[in-house]
RNA sequence: GCUCCCUUCGUCUAGCGGUCCAGGACAUUGCCCUCUCAAGGCAGGAACACGGGUUCGAGUCCCGUAGGGAGCGCCA
């Protein structure tokens, strides 16, 4: 880790599993980095003993990566500068404690939550800022000792100086000034010994050589604490920038929705990595092109000057469009293994419902009539089930139809197994009947749909014998309404 | 309550005082293409929250108002 070699960081807590707006700012810090030719580390913030789990650690670590995040270090992998787990960090913590107590900078506090609680309420009322109001601010060394050694659990409280205000300048938001009055003294150490998020995440950022932060525009009003702490313990101050909150589709908070916000979700409806990023770099950043991007494009294209400050909502039809994009951009390969592969979400349903043999070639026949992974379902029972499902717009075009032109069909089947060309011009000739009313008969007889992908490539996928089962199935209902 | 942040088409956004009767993308509407759907092509509708300033000139600067959000936690 050279000292100016730019540094940036996803820092989540192990409390539950990633959602998109978690995973815009894991994605704007890990573009950031490789635009500026640095790292993108990964760092769990789990002091929380009671809501982290591993678990979760585990999942945000393999979303991740499937996304194509990958990082230079994190939790799973020490470059000397870690561990990258806050809850193995207790001596690093430790060592700055100590700093600051000998500096004065730190006092223990004696308040009950209950006694806190009852202080804010009250300032609350009086219509005043519910700070900290100090009560164990200025205690003698007598009095100290004497609650210490009466068993009085005490945390350790960050002294804020007398400094008029703080400023900075915000990577997004441009130049900020905070009164150093609006801040009351906060825990740094929790009575449990325990850092507080203000104190690891700082000190963290510090020991571990970052020099840009990316994070949610909820931390922008708690920055001047940060930076008054890491001046105070004499590490260097990254720079912060405030990114805006992404809101879900009806304007709610990301973090309280779930279903389609959440990534394990999109990912399980078979969204590709590539079209959620897509989708979430142009959610509070804008891009010159207008295009389909992939990752190194991504990052080439990605600016800081070019984040936005203004709340992005997260809509699915965006996402969707990313998602056909990516579709579309992938080639038969890629797309054979997102729809019949391992990770498929749809996997058994498909191997259960299509021929192994045929597999292959209903992934590409379907390709284009396939957003997400579960709309296979539908082509695989229309195009493989025995009997053929109809659907009712499928068999009003049939009862409609003039039953010869099924009649025909299925004799001349077996003379044109393979080309459907051949075979509707051998139809019309026999029938007089030509476009719309010659195709779409003939579609709804060997898909029971009316819609699909072309019928020349469907007829080469069923094939003669199935052709010709479909044809004598839909023969019953033809021409019924007569 | 106090402090801070935000406000351009339905959505994501461009715009850093004149070239903006506001541009692009998604969505939407119509047409073309076409065996259907999709894709593609063409065309259309659609926005500067409001009110004051500053200025020869404001979407762009300043101040208010309204609306939205965040922070003020032994949560991160």
């Amino acid at each position: 880790m050279s000292a100016d070699r730019p540094r940036t960081r996803f820092a989540p807590s192990p409390t539950g599993f990633l959602h998109l707006g978690n995973v815009r700012t894991a994605l704007f810090n890990f573009l950031a980095a490789r635009h500026m030719g640095g790292e993108f580390v990964l760092r769990s913030e789990d002091t929380d003993a009671e809501r982290s789990r591993e678990e979760y650690l585990v999942a945000m670590l393999a979303d991740l990566e499937w996304l194509g995040l990958t990082w230079s270090a994190g939790p799973d992998c020490d470059d000397g500068s870690g561990p990258y787990r806050q809850s193995l960090r207790a001596e690093a913590y430790a060592r700055y404690f100590d700093k600051l107590e000998a500096s004065a900078h730190t006092y223990p506090c004696f308040c009950s939550q209950a006694e806190l609680a009852m202080a804010r309420k009250a300032q609350l009322a009086a219509g005043k800022p519910p700070r900290y109001p100090g009560t164990c601010r200025d205690l003698g060394t007598a009095e100290r000792a004497e609650r210490a050694a009466s068993g009085r659990p005490a945390t350790q409280r960050f002294r804020v100086g007398d400094e008029d205000q703080v400023r900075f300048q915000d990577l997004v938001r441009g130049a900020q000034r905070f009164a150093v009055a609006e801040i009351g003294d906060f825990i740094i150490r929790r009575a449990d010994g325990t850092p507080s998020f203000f104190f690891s995440n700082a000190v963290d950022d510090a020991l571990m050589g970052i020099t840009h932060v990316l994070r949610g525009e909820d931390h922008l009003s708690n920055t001047p604490r940060q930076i008054l702490l890491l001046s105070a313990l004499e590490l260097p101050v990254p720079r912060y920038g405030h990114i805006s909150l992404v809101v879900a589709g009806d304007g709610a908070p990301l973090s309280k929705r779930h279903g389609s916000t959440g990534l394990r979700e999109l990912r399980s409806l078979g969204y590709l990595p590539l079209a959620i990023c897509n989708h979430l770099a142009r959610l509070g950043h804008a891009y010159d092109n207008p295009q389909f991007m992939s990752m190194d494009e991504l990052v080439e294209g990605f600016s800081l000057e070019k984040l936005g400050r203004s709340p992005a909502r997260h809509d699915m039809t965006q996402l969707r469009h990313w998602q056909k994009e990516a579709l579309h951009q992938s080639d038969a390969e890629a797309f054979n293994d997102w729809l019949l592969g391992e990770a498929s979400p749809v996997r058994e349903e498909l191997a259960a419902a299509v021929p192994a043999a045929d597999a292959k070639a209903f992934a590409q026949l379907v390709r284009d009539n396939v957003e997400v992974a579960g709309d296979a379902l539908h082509w695989a029972t229309q195009l493989c089930a025995t009997p053929m499902p109809v659907t009712s717009a499928a068999a009003e075009v049939l009862k409609n139809c003039d039953a010869a032109l099924i009649d025909a069909a299925i004799k001349l089947v077996a003379a044109h197994p393979q080309d459907f060309k051949a075979l509707a011009g051998a139809v019309r000739e026999h029938t007089n009947l030509a476009g719309k009313s010659l195709f779409m008969p003939l579609r709804a007889a060997l898909t029971g749909d009316t819609h699909g992908p072309e019928m020349v490539r469907v007829y080469a996928f069923l094939g003669a014998q199935r052709s010709r089962e479909r044809l004598e199935q839909a023969r019953q209902i033809a021409g019924s309404k007569k």
